[in-house]
DNA sequence: AGCACGCCGACT
DNA sequence: GTCGGCGTGCTC
């Protein structure tokens, strides 16, 4: 097997490189271009890291190389590149094409998307890859010479093999480390190795495998996994879906194809991890917030091998460099998580459509409920949607209003009796919607959600018993309902810890279990609990919970977002499929149509009905938004750049509120523009004009006024933004 | 970001 | 004539 450096593109005599600079400037998002010093011309490779003369002959800077050409468009004399910073080519072509096509369509520099991209080096974790896979090269030839002689001298072969693990532990001893990290790059640098008996026994069943072919194709699909947990043959239990989504992974990487698989969070990717292990899959390489540095290099050092892997990551492992992509498998794309929230924030759904398109690698959406972005691409037809529904964990509605009975305590009767009746045999879920005791302030006359006067903020009860806006802290001293008029304040609903200590009051004698966001739990077992858990904090039962119960559900709809409606489906689908087989989940009060369509199993009608709405409001996902802020002056500059542009307008601009969680100074503006698809390209492309003739023009504007400081009135554009229409 | 270049007003 | 202010624009 070559190297990564053995396969990358050499300067082959050609005098010029082309680079890419590491550089925050939107004016420097370019190639720029350096001679090629004959001392390094056999040395350098398309993608390695380098160290160039910038700005002034002895200032330099860093780069990648991005390719070699043969002469310079440039005018002037060419520098030469200075230094080549590490061997090892750490920016494929893939990657660079990918970075290239994100950034643009963001209106960002491409060198942001290489910062999730390639993570920081570490020199001695490089070595430590580099001497493992000579050792795993070495050790192939003398097998390869061994097999060619084996008529010959058998003697020798041991000889041979006996010198090699000899040098093995000389090195071992040299860095006890190594032997760890040397052992495991070597097994899952052999591509035997990747297909154990243990995969092909335990492999997919022949719908995912059906999955799996079509994908390795460049299919696009949309799928709904069924409800409930499996139990892999480890004893384990993980979420249906992860079994699923690990059986197509092997059996697109059985085709000799990598796999990306992306999750939201690392709960997710554990019982992925969990699924693929059980699968005979435990080399599969993982990239995730949570590592070091160093191993984030080392799994990045892995996937650039020449070898089909599985990649399993959260969001920027979509930019993973894997070879011979074929598939990428999005878990749960509507998940806020997957969105980064590092300039130019483009969300891991819209970067794996692009990878996908560029490489031809098939593209998989799972999800309990699906996002409006990718009902829009099953409109469009642009993603197959699968056609039979799943297995559906049975889901029964209880709406207090419509049957009032008295609250013994946090639930009304009729939930309580379901959660005594599961507790008699198993653990039962209860979903919640906001952690710690926060209780949120509705009107008392007619239950209208209370607003703050001075922002419109909802109100809560931080301070026991005083009521106070959430957003700005004001006290709701003079209050009054907008609706009705009254100037009663009650508590509605209340926290994950609140309804802890009353369903120990209400169900004496039972185990209470709390997972919210700060204290996630990841598993609990079979035997009798109550488990209380936040909406997105909810833990996996051994078995499945035998009741899920789902409180608060006016309030989570109550949250003013253009997305409250899929997210509670969301939240709702994804408790509902913890239920066992045999179990129920009880939606315990609300109504109106997106509680319905959950009872119902109509998610799909709602969601249709959801799309077109937008789109006759211009709402994302029907159309795209980009945000235009910045000052005045910036932003109206920036608007003329749209002039004349069809399926185009804008929103504003209009003033931003100062101070706030950003601490934003006063006098800035914001704008929000709206175009259809077909005019990504070219709306993109004129707001980074804009931005680069802002930011170009602005150095000296800047100096003379505030030297040194950011430029607070600067323009900021922010693509595909779903909070931008929220309070 | 920093740094050079250049165009216009004040100087030896 | 020439020095140097700072606004403008480039950086291979």
């Amino acid at each position: 097997m070559a190297t990564a450096f053995e396969r990358a593109e050499g300067a082959n005599g050609r005098a010029v490189a082309r680079v890419l600079l590491d550089s925050a400037l939107p004016q420097l998002d370019h190639l720029f271009d350096y001679s090629v010093p004959a001392e390094l011309a056999d040395e350098v490779r398309v993608g390695q890291r380098v160290r160039v003369p910038f700005r002034s002959k002895d200032r330099k800077s860093f780069g990648y190389i991005i390719e070699f050409v043969s002469r310079s468009d440039f005018g002037g004399e060419l520098a030469p590149i200075a230094d080549i910073v590490a061997a090892v080519p750490q920016l494929t072509p893939d990657v660079w094409r990918l970075a290239r096509a994100v950034a643009d369509r963001a209106g960002g520099s491409a060198g942001d998307i290489l910062r999730l991209a390639i993570p920081a080096r570490q020199v001695r974790v490089e070595k430590k890859h580099l001497a493992a896979e000579a050792e795993a090269e070495a050790e192939a030839e003398t097998e390869a010479a061994a097999e060619a002689e084996a008529e010959t001298e058998a003697a020798a072969e041991t000889e041979a093999a006996a010198e090699v693990e000899a040098a093995a532990e000389a090195e071992a001893a040299a860095d006890p480390g190594a032997t760890v990290e040397a052992d495991g790059a070597a097994r899952s640098a052999d591509p035997r190795e990747q297909t154990s008996p243990a995969t092909a026994a335990a492999s997919a069943s022949t719908s995912e495998e059906a999955i799996a072919a079509e994908l390795v194709t460049g299919a696009r699909l949309a799928m709904t996994p069924s409800h409930g947990p499996e139990r892999l043959h480890t004893g384990e239990w993980v979420g249906g879906w992860a079994a699923q989504l690990a059986r197509i992974a092997i059996s697109v990487h059985e085709r000799e194809r990598s796999v990306i698989l992306v999750a939201p969070d690392y709960r997710d990717l554990d019982q992925l991890r969990d699924a693929l292990a059980a699968l005979g899959h435990p080399a599969a390489v993982r990239v995730d917030s949570r590592q070091s540095n160093g191993e984030r290099y080392a799994s990045f050092l892995r996937a650039l091998d020449g070898v089909p892997r599985i990649i399993l990551g959260n969001r920027s492992a979509v930019y993973a460099p894997a070879h011979d992509l074929g598939a990428i498998l999005l878990w749960d794309d509507g998940d806020p998580v997957l969105a980064e929230p590092l300039t130019p924030y483009v969300h891991a759904r819209d970067s794996a459509l692009v990878r996908a398109e560029q490489s031809g690698a098939g593209l998989f959406f799972s999800a309990h409920a699906r996002s409006a972005e990718v009902q829009r691409l099953v409109e469009i037809g642009y993603v197959r949607a699968q056609e039979h529904p799943p297995r559906r964990t049975r889901i029964v509605h209880a709406d207090a209003s419509i049957a009032p009975e008295a609250f013994a305590g946090r639930v009304p009767e009729f939930a309580a009796r379901t959660i005594r009746e599961g507790l008699r045999t198993g653990p039962v879920l209860v979903q919640v919607a906001t952690p710690g005791y926060a209780p949120v302030a509705v009107c008392g006359e007619c239950g209208e959600l209370a607003r703050c006067q001075a922002c419109a903020g909802p109100i809560g009860f931080r301070v026991v018993g005083r009521a106070s806006c959430r957003w700005c802290g004001e006290y709701a001293t003079h209050w009054h309902c907008s609706t009705c008029d009254s100037t009663t304040l009650v508590e509605r609903g209340m926290g994950s810890a609140r309804t802890v200590e009353q369903f120990e009051q209400q169900f004496s004698g039972t185990r209470v279990i709390l997972s919210d966001g700060e204290h996630p739990r990841e598993r609990v077992d079979a035997r009798p609990a109550l488990v209380v858990a936040t909406r997105g904090a909810e833990p996996l039962a051994a078995g499945g919970y035998r009741a899920v119960v789902l409180l608060d559900a006016e309030r989570l709809l109550s949250i003013e977002t253009l997305r409250a409606g899929e997210d509670c489906l969301r939240w709702w689908e994804n408790a509902a499929a913890l239920a066992a087989p045999d179990g129920i989940c009880l939606m315990a009060s609300g109504g109106g149509p997106v509680v319905q369509s959950f009872v119902y199993g109509r998610s799909d009608e709602w969601l249709r009905q959801e799309l077109r709405d937008r789109q006759s409001l211009r709402y994302p996902p029907a159309v795209r938004v980009a945000s235009v802020s910045g000052g005045p002056d910036e932003v109206e500059r920036a608007l003329r750049h749209l002039d004349g542009l069809r399926g185009v307008d804008f929103l504003g601009p209009t003033s931003i509120p100062a101070g706030g969680a950003a601490r934003t100074p006063p006098g800035l503006v914001r704008a929000i523009v709206r175009f259809d698809y077909g005019q990504g390209a070219e709306v993109a492309s004129r707001l980074r004009g804009a931005l680069v003739a802002d930011a170009a023009g602005a150095s000296s504007r800047t100096r003379s006024r505030t030297p040194g400081r950011a430029r607070p009135e600067a323009l900021r554009l922010r693509f595909d933004d779903r909070g931008v229409f929220d309070a």
